[in-house]
DNA sequence: GGGGCTCCTGTAAGCGCTTACATTTGCCGC
DNA sequence: GCGGCAAATGTAAGCGCTTACAGGAGCCCC
């Protein structure tokens, strides 16, 4: 019977080739058990009924599906013809479970609301795709909790990698995925105490320059809106603003900060206050983009023009930072260069677990900002 | 030897439970191959290492962790002591492969970087997450190749549903799909030819609406600019304001329409050309927040003020339409609303898969918008 | 005191792949 | 003309789960 059967099913995919297989030939050559005939798409072909069809074992079939072995090229058309009858597409938990990678990555995200998480979101995205891996979203939505459940869920899924981009990720969260059978690589935020590569902004240059530019337009009071209280690189602004500002001759006392939420309306009343202050500080250097859209607002609440006034300068360069008016002078973080090299790093560390390499050692790789100047900053009014 | 193994595993985890596990104890007690001892995680915990600790089964395992069966008090703290001990989480593509449903959702959008489109992703999310579901970021990028692609890679995937929010999808496509074992839902879009569930905006009432706002603000003469030329919703959405004219007592011809590509740059040069005609519009409704943001500039280019010459209306009601100045007054999509119903509606329809009900009738949901209005319209001028 | 329950638990058969190993076939060189 | 080798293919053993089916242990009731 075996052979028999072997033998329609080949003479089934000659038809194929021959005269394009119609529905009727399918059918008679790919009796697929169906439990509900009353539903569609339940019977997704298998290895096996491809076999089958082809009149090969699924070695074969797997063999010209994977390609790691040579396979007789009339062989090879045969499967790849029974493959296109059966429109045939591989089990991808049956790969994995059988050692092939997932070909998943995750992408663990603090909050996808703020814009500069979205740009990542869809450079990672689209990185991941260029290497042929999926993108699992991730989005802790500032819940520590949640983020650490979508690590677990990430780690079950068996993801080949995940990266990090959350700023709260705690040393707890690292060490327990160095534990898991993932790779792990940090984005825009970095684990001083767990030995991984990471890529983040030189965010101290990046507000350096800000600062530069406005002391150069001739402000002597630079008003900082700083983000979120523990985040790092929300310090680290700071200090570039400072060491800015006394490069210039100014004392430290010339810069001016105070803390917010990090979104529109955090700036506006953290830029209200800032104007409250004596001196009035005649430039705002902003925590992200959003932050200087609310200082936008908060400066046109009180009446003063930007950059007649004051001059208003951002960061990220998310899309939203050229679309309002006066558009914002802004550093812009480079989110496609860092998801490009994220990425990479990433399939290379899959790949030399795969290999049983020894995983490249780990790196913080700063990536420089740029300044992209727009109408937001002008000439100090003094 | 067994027996033996069983007691000490269950000693193990009677300490693990009387006095804090140590981790000598886990590694006398779950002796695990290791096949690369220079680098850590290599070994996650099978279901078998679970049940040696526990001296249980495999089964009682898996009946502990999917709750299916009752178990035995004792035996379930037993096991849950294991789980904890070993830091076991299960494989996701063993339990798919086994039967399970992978638990997880792919979202096939259009374009991840039109905002509308960003805010529907944040919105699945939350909703997949909520029920227990991971998401695929599937983002065609305005590339049909790209997107069939993706379904390909989704079906391979397994994943247990399929979010389509993709204008460009084809019948072909959705055919395809169909004998996929997968369910669907389509989300903003349709497909008159395919029997699926769907959930779209109601952009006619939606415009009309508009229209009607700046009709009872005097205005005599208004413009439309419209999106891409194949999309439905464009056309809907003209019609909609066409119906709203007519219904005032203005001819059809009171209301202009020029085709844009749907982005800043777009609304900003359809703008432009729709200030040079004759009569001049006073009002401009335009195809989405992005394309008002650019009829905003191209206002500002001419010299003339929102609202006091010439009032602008957004669609979608995106995050930036309440950062620009002045402020857009918008149609609102309630894109939260139609995420939640299509990830319910898809939970559903999987769950009916599975029981081997009948799936749920197709039907199509016409979701309501709601006008808000900000600063950007104002009283005719004229 | 034993039959027949109900409750728990164990045994083992897959799920659809990949891959190490075995086998077959055809050719080469001597 | 035959040993041996390379190339192509088949065979079958898992991968880590779920679950149908098969017991074993109490328990109730007659």
């Amino acid at each position: 019977m075996d052979a028999a059967a072997a033998t329609t099913a080949v003479d089934a995919v000659v038809d194929a080739l021959a005269a394009d297989a119609t529905a009727a030939a399918v059918a008679e050559a790919a009796p697929r058990r169906r439990a509900r005939p009353t539903r569609t798409g339940d019977h997704p072909a298998t290895i096996e009924s491809v076999a089958a069809l082809a009149g090969v074992s699924t070695a074969t079939v797997s063999r010209v599906l994977t390609g790691t072995t040579a396979v007789r090229p009339e062989t090879r058309t045969r499967v790849e013809a029974a493959v296109a009858t059966l429109a045939y597409v591989p089990s991808g938990p049956a790969r994995a479970l059988a050692g092939s990678p997932t070909w998943m990555l995750g992408l663990l995200m603090t909050d996808i609301t703020q814009p500069f998480y979205t740009e990542l979101a869809r450079a990672v995205e689209a990185e991941a795709l260029a290497r042929g891996y999926s993108l699992i979203l991730a989005n802790g939505a500032g819940d520590v909790a949640r983020e650490a459940a979508y690590l677990e869920q990430l780690a079950g899924r068996r993801v080949d990698g995940i990266l990090v981009a959350s700023r709260d990720i705690t040393d707890r969260h690292l060490d327990w995925l160095r534990s898991a059978p993932v790779e792990v690589v940090l984005v825009t935020c970095e684990a001083p105490g767990a030995p991984l590569a990471a890529i983040v902004s030189a965010s101290h240059s990046g507000e350096a320059a800000a600062a530069e530019h406005v002391l150069a337009l001739g402000h002597r009071v630079l008003g900082v809106i700083s983000g979120p209280a523990a985040s790092a690189s929300s310090q680290e602004r700071r200090e570039g603003a400072v060491s800015a500002a006394l490069a210039a001759g100014l004392p430290a006392s010339a810069v001016v900060a105070v803390p917010s939420s990090g979104d529109v309306a955090g700036g506006r009343s953290a830029a209200a206050a800032l104007l409250a202050r004596t001196p009035r500080p005649t430039a705002i250097l902003c925590y992200n983009d959003l932050v200087a859209v609310g200082a936008l607002h908060a400066l046109a609440d009180a009446g003063l023009s930007v950059p007649g006034d004051v001059s208003v300068v951002g960061f990220d360069d998310v899309p939203v930072a050229a679309m309002v008016s006066p558009a914002l002078t802004t550093v812009a973080q480079a989110v496609d260069d860092m998801a490009r090299w994220a990425v990479e790093r990433l399939a290379a560390q899959i790949e030399a677990r795969r290999a049983g390499d020894e995983a490249p050692a780990p790196e913080v790789v700063r990536h420089a900002c740029r300044l992209v100047v727009r109408a937001s900053t002008g000439p100090s009014p003094a």
